[in-house]
DNA sequence: CTACACTTCAAACGGACGTTTGATTGAGCA
DNA sequence: TGCTCAATCAAACGTCCGTTTGAAGTGTAG
């Protein structure tokens, strides 16, 4: 009865390969999860979508929690594997990373994707569901990351006090988040404009707010009142 | 049988004043959509909360996403006027408004609130509600202000391009929706740090981000590479 | 006092949900 | 051939949902 101790294959493939179906029910699940979120989102609509029974979706991901957790996880993973990747690369030179590097080794993999890539919405639309479904997802997938980026990025800044890092490198997730959200570029948005525009602009964004390198009054203490 | 065509009063109060049963159900509402999120309360849930018959709930609001509208109403509105206010308080000036200026009067009034204000829960929850739910009653509330403050921002920055403008609001919007969507601040978060001076920190944030005054390269074309 | 509008109430409506069940299928292997 | 077992299936489980109903209460107006 209990969802088979592992979904990977143990053997050779029966019948028609379960793993073609499991990959049509990630597809089907991802696809709606994007467009509908994922409460709004049933496990009948992606049974029906992928062409497969209802039954088998709890089958091979045991509950609904799961089949979220599995089809967020392929994407995550290798944009995970491509920042750290980066990082790694920059902390291995001899001199420590910049800021512009860290904001680049961060946010330039979002930029090279696929320009069909489900990722970016994914992760938007899993940072707006409820607390108790999107929270272990989003600490699980990425906790690992974001500190060691936070971490390079206090040594990249050591004027500034641990927790304004914190809460900047804060901000430019939600600027990331915000971004990936809204699928194409923001409200009316008069002339045309690139796509991947934004992930640049995003960068630049970034990369001032920051640290400004002409005003490092990186202090806990606010700056200037208005 | 459809809900009353005006639910303000028409005459004097009746029974025991229906305004403090309405005010009960909002402030029930208001509470279970910050705890859990729109789709994930049920209107059973909020007329339990508020001790008001569910039917009651119906009856005053007509619908599920009719008393959504109306607990977002009542709270953004005043802060509406107030980034209103402080934006005509500008804009009446001889000289045109900084960029810090635009936005401290955009930011100050979120760090202005009564702390145990509700406000920032709500609309950190709403941005992540299902598109059908979240973008007409987000568009509803705030394209005034949000279109006020990006013409004032462009005046501001007249070497921007702009999308380059929009884009950048659109930047700090997120910063501020991501602020706002973490009640407390951000992950493990080493020393303690008050509460408001997250908004202080997204305010200088902002500034740097949105146009560093000593870098006015603010065209659509990205800057340097890494 | 009667008529009426407003408000509240218990109860039910039909439908969609996540999940479970038990039978059936068919490939791999002895 | 016959057994095993992952995989699939149709059907149902019980629960909760948003909404509606029709009656009952309650205050004001005529």
């Amino acid at each position: 009865m209990p969802p088979p101790p592992t979904p990977l294959r143990t053997r050779s493939p029966r019948r028609s390969d379960s793993r073609e179906t499991q990959t049509r029910i990630l597809d089907a699940a991802e696809a709606l999860f994007i467009e509908q979120g994922f409460v709004a989102t049933s496990m009948r609509m992606i049974a029906g979508r992928a062409r497969v029974n209802l039954a088998a979706a709890h089958y091979h991901f045991g509950s609904k929690e799961g089949l979220l957790g599995a089809a967020f996880h392929r994407r995550v993973e290798p944009l995970n594997a491509t920042r750290l990747e980066a990082l790694d690369a920059l902390e291995a030179r001899q001199t420590s990373p910049t800021v512009r590097e860290l904001m680049h080794a961060f946010l330039e993999p979002l930029a090279s994707l696929d320009p069909e890539s489900s990722l970016p919405r994914l992760v938007g639309r899993l940072y707006g569901e409820p607390d108790s479904v999107a929270r272990p997802l989003l600490e699980r997938e990425f906790s690992e990351v974001a500190e060691r980026f936070y971490l390079a990025l206090r040594i990249a800044l050591p004027h500034c006090a641990p927790e304004v890092v914190r809460w900047r490198f804060h901000f430019v997730v939600g600027s990331m988040i915000h971004l990936l959200s809204f699928e194409k570029p923001p409200v009316p948005l008069e002339p045309s404009v690139d796509p991947k525009d934004g992930l640049q602009q995003l960068i630049e964004f970034a990369v001032h707010g920051i640290a400004s390198e002409q005003t490092p009054d990186c202090v806990s203490t606010l700056g200037p009142q208005s």
